[in-house]
RNA sequence: GGGGGCGUAGCUCAGUUGGCAGAGCAACGGCCUUUUAAGCCGUGGGUCGAAGGUUCGAAUCCUUCCGCCCUCACCA
């Protein structure tokens, strides 16, 4: 089994004994592969550089592909036409190989445009081989752990990244041209706020105290709000200790923004704005499908109070006036589980979020929370039983979250207070002690302000039409390896 | 953490009722100067995820463990 690497490492050695490096060094390249077809001219001098993808020898002529980020050139070795060491490179060149050639184009009998190669050079002798041409690599296990072999055989998934970095590329854009402020935020905290979620726990040795990874940026955001920054944004990562998922991973990528002056409303505006023209200028479509269904973005977007989905889709108007024992009997009817103890409004929110939620595949804006499910928002004026907030809902996921922020420092701290006495003792999650130094920031005067998280990954998710978070992270995160007891004897698992 | 599925050559996969470990690609040797999933002839390559058990005999049945996938739970 690692016969395979042997012979390549014997190939090393004899080309290093005939002073070839294998290993070779800065390549100046003409062009890239694409440019070989765009700009082709018969006759034409390039130099290009890749992986071998391909090479098929044919007597005393080799055909071989060679891949670079922009796409693939063949090329065509003739021994009587190769230049110095290019002999002694082409009798021990592999799949997987990364050279460097240079050559005049031409097209072949069968019209593909084609290098003939006159030098050949060596710049990286892959010792693995690479995974098998025709079918691609699809062990979804080593696809995630070993992802670069994924992007060299899987040419889509390198497409998805790419596209990846368009949209956030296109949000940046976005924010930048109305007037938004990039900032960067403490991912380190004493004290994790902003979310309701458990932490990642760590500790600074130099001040010998306990830090933990940040679960949101919410807290540092308004500060800067307080300080004068009236439209700020961060687009980075959040950590929370929970569990794996489709669509959880411990480390996500989290779009909040903050709008001073502005208000739930502000802020749907923003975000539907926002996710329409990224998906028209990254995408190039506003219609990514996903699995059977097609899902459309073009706005504008359905916004219903929570009250009145709930009524809608259980086709019951009076829903709010039943009795817990007839409410409880439909979330049972509907495969729930229900206990006794449970409030009308904790059965409505389970027929919510189990049934009502994953049947809005069109973007959705579901408004105006019942108060007791959303501790931190700001109540409406007209109704103060809801809440002043949106949760922006596609393809039966939870997209991004709104709000009109609470600046009112006498009503924060005694949500603060309210939230830390209802954990229970032994909780692990975050909100067990009160950020002081986020209520005295409060005190010097927040402005009203509109807030908003999008969840990149999974909006990258609905724009890629990918199944699962681990098809749009580069690195997910996976159990660890055991180490291995002799690692020389398997080099392809450090 | 619970339930279900999966793990066979570097990769993609077969493997029947428990009876010699298989194919294609990749590799190695040979032929072939416009091929392209090149072709033809030949060769090598296996801790069947790991350990234990049942059996005359285990890739196959049982137990435990490891890993991945799905699902539930947790999850503003």
């Amino acid at each position: 089994m690692d016969e395979l690497r042997e012979q390549r490492i014997k190939k090393v050695g004899e080309l290093s004994d005939r002073g070839i490096d294998p290993f070779g060094g800065r390549f100046l390249r003409s062009d890239e592969a694409q440019a070989c077809h765009t700009g082709y001219r018969e006759g034409k001098e390039v130099a290009v550089a890749g992986r071998l993808a391909s090479i098929r020898g044919h007597g005393k002529t080799v055909f071989a592909d060679l891949h670079d980020s922009s796409g693939k050139i063949q090329l065509y070795l003739r021994r009587d036409n190769l230049e110095g060491a290019g002999l002694e490179i082409l009798d021990r060149l592999d799949l997987g190989d990364i050279v460097g050639v240079r050559g005049e184009l031409f097209t072949t009998r069968k019209g593909e445009i084609s290098v003939l190669v006159r030098e050949l050079t060596l710049l990286s002798k892959a010792l693995l081989p690479p995974p098998e041409k025709w079918h691609g690599l699809k062990d979804r296990e080593i696809r995630y752990r070993r992802r670069y072999l994924d992007l060299v055989a899987n040419r889509e998934v390198a497409e998805l990244f790419r596209l990846r970095s368009r949209i956030i590329r296109e949000i940046r854009s976005f924010l930048d041209r109305r007037g938004f402020l990039e900032v960067e935020t403490p991912m380190m905290q004493p004290i994790p706020g902003g979310a309701a979620a458990r932490p990642f726990q760590t500790f600074y040795a130099a001040l010998h105290a306990p830090m933990f990874l940040r679960i949101a940026p919410e807290l540092y955001l308004k500060r800067l709000l307080v300080g004068g920054f009236e439209k700020v944004y961060e687009l980075n990562r959040n950590f929370r200790n929970e569990g794996l998922s489709r669509s959880h991973n411990p480390e996500f990528t989290m779009l909040e923004i903050y709008e001073a002056y502005g208000d739930c409303r502000t802020m749907m505006e923003l975000v539907e704005s926002l996710v329409t023209e990224v998906a028209d200028k990254a995408c190039g479509n506003l219609t990514p499908a996903s699995g059977e269904a097609v899902i459309d973005l073009n706005p504008p977007w359905k916004r219903i109070p929570y009250r009145d989905l709930v009524g809608e889709f259980l086709g019951r108007e009076d829903w709010f006036s039943l009795s817990p024992e007839e409410m409880a009997a439909e979330a049972v009817g509907r495969g729930l589980e229900v206990s006794p103890e449970m409030t009308p409004m904790e059965i409505t929110h389970e027929i919510y979020e189990k049934c009502v939620e994953p049947s809005l595949i069109q973007p959705t804006f579901v408004l105006d929370f019942p108060a007791s499910l959303v501790p931190l928002a700001r109540r409406k004026k007209d109704d103060p039983d809801s809440v002043d907030v949106f949760e922006l809902v596609i393809n039966g996921t939870e997209v991004a979250p709104g709000y009109s922020e609470l600046n009112d420092p006498l009503e924060q701290r005694r949500r603060f207070q309210d939230q830390a006495a209802a954990r229970p003792p032994d909780a692990t999650d975050a909100g067990g002690e009160i950020d002081e130094d986020f209520l005295e920031a409060m005190e010097s005067g927040m402005p009203p302000a509109g807030g908003a998280g999008i969840g990149i990954d999974r909006l990258v998710m609905i724009l890629t039409g990918a199944a699962s978070i681990r098809d749009v992270i580069l690195f997910p995160q996976l159990r660890p390896k055991k180490e291995d007891p002799n690692p020389e004897a398997s080099p392809a698992n450090p």
